[in-house]
DNA sequence: GGTGAAACCCTCGTGAG
DNA sequence: CTCACGAGGGTTTCACC
């Protein structure tokens, strides 16, 4: 991973179509060099996937969410996290530090799909506490990638 | 948008390397149709880039840091989102509902990192309360797309 | 919109430095 | 580790359905 390396990373990462030889011209290596470093950094797993970054709007899923969550006292961790991984919907799932133990973001058609979603954990019995968010707009919002339906 | 642009765009999240005759064989399509969607949902902005899924370890960002923020009452808020965009280690920044006006998602080296990013926010006079949350793990993580340093 | 064929370009081995 | 070259395959365009 040296400047090299990065340089070709931010270039994929704006645009993963460009040719070897276009990367090559810009980095100053030979369309073969460049595929082999990325070869290499795909191989060692830096570079995990080729992907499409999405419009979620344009997917219909215009509503972004963030839950908290307290999960019940004897509520099974290992399954909470399953259903995470599975739900379509769950975009993240991630355990942070703070007075509650789990942040969920999610993407929905519509604000009343939330309720849905909350009676499904609440079925689970998962749920102790959770309190919900919408996000209003964002000025940064990231790339929408796709859950692997693998 | 129809079944089976939705198949390949699928398909693509999990492999925007599967060549046009690969992705025509599992919709039932000929390599130039498969082509001629792809082209037309990028150009609507469906797809709005062919990018790289990251490792942010690999990349050296271990830390996963989320920050509740409310600004000040004189804060200028253009200037706010002007920052967020401009500043690398932001991946997302979302304008939500609830009693903080602002949540930040950023990745840094590690958390030491995180008090130079609050101090800097300080300083430019844009912090009323906030509330830092640092990720333990993430059971579904998301994608890791680098922010466009174009 | 979809198809098939042809031309073009790119990718990815191989071998040499 | 990098480069040059060539074969093979992928993409793109076109006329046509």
């Amino acid at each position: 991973m040296d400047e090299i390396d990065r340089k070709i990373i931010d270039l994929l990462s704006l645009d993963a179509k460009r040719s070897l030889a276009d990367i090559g011209g810009t980095v100053g290596l030979s369309p073969s060099s460049v595929n082999e470093r990325i070869r290499r950094l795909t191989a060692s797993g830096v570079i995990k996937r080729f992907t499409v970054d999405l419009d979620p709007a344009a997917m219909g899923l215009e509503t972004l969410v963030f839950v908290w969550i307290a999960l019940r006292e004897d509520a099974d961790e290992a399954s909470f996290r399953d259903f995470a991984e599975t739900n379509p919907a769950i975009l993240e799932c991630h355990h942070v530090t703070g007075s509650w133990s789990y942040l969920i973001k999610l993407r929905v058609v519509a604000a009343p799909e939330i309720e849905g979603f909350l009676t499904d954990l609440k079925a689970r019995k998962f749920l102790g506490r959770t309190e919900t968010l919408i996000a209003l707009s964002s000025s940064v919002s990231g790339a929408f990638v796709q859950k692997g339906s693998s």
